[in-house]
DNA sequence: CTAGATGTTTACTGTT
DNA sequence: AACAGTAAACATCTAG
């Protein structure tokens, strides 16, 4: 297995190689000996079968051949949009001929490159059958299409690798048949990411319903982009995208309007968006597909109404509404950054840049827009771009560049500090009873690191929804979580919290509870529902014993689905802001309420698999967001002033601000992937929030004011915590400005929520 | 009942 | 040590 290990997305490092040589649009070419791209692939492709080498012969420039990591007699053609398919197809065919039976005789042909250049024409496409042979030529095109996916075909689920697949690109089905091949292509510039929604299939009707609305949504976001750029991993078709498992998942269900999808329809989503996993990769993938679902909690299994179906969904604290297309797409295009180096591969964000720039030298305007994520620079290059504009971003469904950045931020700065988990795992039984031991006691410590991050964030995005702007919003529509911890974090209601380090919270000690996982996510909402999710737990108990990563926990379907979350849901943030909505979570504010607490979600949290992961470094907060405005309005004490500073992402400007401390050096993400993988984390949210946006839409009576009071006083709290961990200086800093008296009374009220929040989890 | 899809967990391994 | 990817064992469900 591993011995090629791909295991972190290798892309990632790949990504690099490439881009120097390749680049070309065209890609290209193969042979290099860089090789194929598909030999830097890791493993798996290479693994077995090496790659073949390309075969240069008259193939044009810009062509990889790849043997098929797992169909024999298979190889894989990438193509520059540009080339001329006939002429590949010819070559390929004579090729078959040539080798014989022993040879490679079915070919599958994969376009890259952004642009679309349909072969006009009839092409032949494909297949040529004729061949004696009867090779097969099956064209795909790589980018990520839309999301034709969606419906997609249906692959057939399996079968990924032996068979030839066909495929289908497109999506829609028709294609399938060779024949259209390659008009698939000629998606290709449409597609985008769109995705789309990907998914699929028949379920109910009512789902489909559902999803249509879905996909709706999801594309128009997407409309703006430019076909070109599709989101994808154009690169090449052949190689592994530089994206986690997580994230993809993130793209994939983020992808469609409701934010969820079947575990089918995420696989569809996938091979549709990165042919490597159609063609190249090893079957095993869905298996992994199908580990993170289950390892992270930020991923939460609902049921449809029925009940005979199970959606996969993004829970909400969590989601920063990440799409392909987000990472992908440049957003800013002005920015322009130096040049960064690497990267570029394709379209490459910019944002990496910034990141590097920032770090560097942006202006401070520059910055601003930049948005946190980069990943380090160093490392990978990966693409991933936010949204520049958050204008842009208004709308609802959008994702939201900002809070990724925000994310990123946290995420890094989780990481920097350490993490500290918490969390509970929490249990069904046990959440109603949180108890939160409170959060005063808890380990002030924890929690503020933990909340910090996403705390920070929070913060602002409830301004941010205060005031906001709707547009820029949307993502934050979380509800965020201002405070909550992230994920792992969430402090437990224990004492001993710490631990947790890697099992957090389940281990922790608080919670015996074995698995508890899955506790019910539910957020409060319904008591419905949370039945329905008790379902869920059930399962092995038996084993449980040693604590178990994961999470397990269904979510019912949300009836409620409201729309909120959608709509917003990612970004939508939804207008909660709007006044009463905040996010919800926030401040601690009560949650009371059912509502948030129910969070059980917790679970949801950063699981990784490594308990600790952390995701939730993450951050989670993508709310975060928070449009400048808000940062006025806070005002709380000066104490914010850190806070912008981490939290992430309030706007830009207290980013910039903050870069000009010491804080914004620090380090945003590490790869892009981080930002992709991190999870939200947020979690923490929700203990507040829990919010789902659902939740989120609750209106919280409570004035902003107040709340945001409260929350400007937990953050700083948290926010000196923060700093602590994260940066010395910082941290200095933050300590200074901290008063003591509000951290008490923050804590008072904070634990408070904390507490409320947090006895979900736990 | 069986097969396949779907979910959960655990264990390992390679990277960073 | 933390992550992420991979593999695999099992458990559940559902369809045939």
């Amino acid at each position: 297995m591993m011995k090629t290990s791909p295991r972190r997305p290798l892309i990632l490092k790949r990504r690099r190689l490439p881009l120097p040589v390749q680049n070309a649009p065209g890609d290209t070419a193969e042979e290099e000996p860089k090789g194929a791209p598909a030999q830097q692939e890791p493993a798996q492709a290479q693994a077995p079968k090496e790659v073949a080498q390309p075969n240069p012969c008259k193939f044009p420039a810009g062509i990889k051949i790849l043997n098929h990591p797992t169909m024999p007699n298979t190889q894989v053609v990438v193509v520059p949009n540009n080339a001329n398919i006939q002429s590949i197809i010819t070559a390929l065919t004579a090729k078959g001929k040539e080798s014989g039976s022993s040879g490679p005789n079915k070919f599958i042909l994969i376009s890259c490159g952004g642009a679309p250049t349909p072969p006009p024409g009839p092409q032949p496409q494909a297949r040529t059958s004729k061949d004696p042979k009867r090779m097969e030529v099956i064209t795909e095109t790589l980018g990520p299409k839309s999301a034709a996916g969606d419906e997609n075909l249906p692959r057939p689920a399996g079968a990924l690798p032996g068979q030839r697949w066909k495929n289908c690109a497109g999506g829609e089905a028709a294609s399938c048949p060779l024949d259209n091949s390659l008009t698939n292509i000629q998606w290709l510039g449409k597609m985008t990411s769109d995705g789309l929604a990907s998914c699929s299939i028949k379920q109910e009707v009512e789902e489909k319903e559902n999803r249509h609305l879905e996909q709706s949504q999801a594309k128009s976001p997407q409309v703006e982009r430019p076909p070109g750029a599709s989101a994808a991993w154009p690169d090449s078709a052949s190689e592994r995208p530089p994206y986690s498992y997580m994230a993809m998942i993130q793209f994939a269900i983020n992808s469609t309007e409701r934010k969820r999808m079947t575990l089918k329809d995420i696989y569809t989503w996938i091979e549709d968006h990165f042919p490597y996993f159609k063609h190249i990769a090893k079957p095993g993938w869905k298996n992994s597909i199908r580990h993170n679902l289950s390892l992270h909690d930020m991923f939460v299994r609902e049921t449809s109404a029925n009940g005979k179906v199970s959606f996969w969904t993004i829970h909400p604290s969590a989601n920063r509404y990440l799409t392909l297309d987000q990472v992908f797409k440049p957003l800013d295009p002005g920015s322009a950054h130096s040049p960064e180096h690497s990267e570029s591969q394709k379209r490459p964000n910019p944002d990496l840049r910034r990141n590097v720039a920032i770090k560097t030298e942006l202006p401070l305007g520059a910055r601003r827009k930049m948005k946190p994520l980069l990943p380090r620079v160093s490392s990978y290059l990966v693409p991933i771009q936010f949204p520049a504009n958050p204008s842009l971003v208004l709308q609802p469904s959008v994702k939201v560049p900002l809070p990724l950045a925000a994310s990123l931020m946290s995420s890094e700065l989780a990481r920097h500090s350490k993490r500290v988990r918490i969390a509970p795992k929490v249990l069904l039984a046990d959440e109603g009873a949180a108890p939160l031991p409170t959060a005063g006691p808890v380990t002030e410590e924890k929690l503020l690191l933990t909340e910090g991050l996403s705390p920070l964030l929070p913060v602002p995005s409830i301004k941010e929804e205060d005031v906001q702007p709707g547009e820029e919003t949307p993502h934050l529509g979380r509800p965020i979580k201002v405070e909550s911890p992230p994920l792992e974090e969430w402090p437990s209601p224990c004492p001993s919290v710490k631990e947790e380090s890697s099992h957090s919270w389940e281990d922790s000690s608080c919670s015996p509870t074995p698995r508890p996982k899955k506790a019910s996510s539910t957020g409060s909402r319904s008591p419905a529902r949370r039945v329905s999710d008790l379902l869920v737990i059930k399962r092995r108990e038996g084993r449980e014993m040693s604590r178990s990563r994961r999470k397990q926990h269904l979510m019912p379907p949300r009836l409620d689905e409201p729309e909120l979350l959608l709509s917003e849901g990612p970004g939508a943030p939804q207008p909660a802001l709007a006044g009463p909505p905040q996010p919800t979570c926030q401040l601690g504010s009560h949650p009371e309420d059912g509502g948030p607490f129910k969070t059980p979600i917790k679970e949801m949290l950063p699981t990784s698999s490594t308990p600790s992961k952390s995701a939730l470094p993450m951050t989670p907060e993508s709310w975060r967001l928070t449009p400048p405005a808000k940062v006025g309005g806070l005002d709380f004490s000066p104490v914010r002033i850190p806070q912008g500073a981490f939290g992430p992402l309030p706007d830009s400007l207290e980013l910039a601000d903050l870069s000009a401390t010491p804080l914004k050096s620090i380090p945003l993400f590490d790869s892009p992937r981080e930002l992709l993988n991190s999870e939200p984390f947020d979690l923490a949210t929700d203990p507040f929030s829990s919010c789902p946006p659902s939740d989120m839409e609750v209106p919280k009576p409570g004035s902003p004011e107040p709340q945001v009071a409260s929350l400007s006083a937990n953050r700083s709290l948290t926010e000196g915590l923060i700093l602590d961990t994260m940066n010395d200086s910082l941290s200095k800093i933050l300590l200074d400005i901290s008063f003591p008296g509000l951290e008490e009374d923050l804590l008072g009220p904070g634990s408070v929520s904390w507490t409320q929040c947090i006895p979900d989890l736990r």
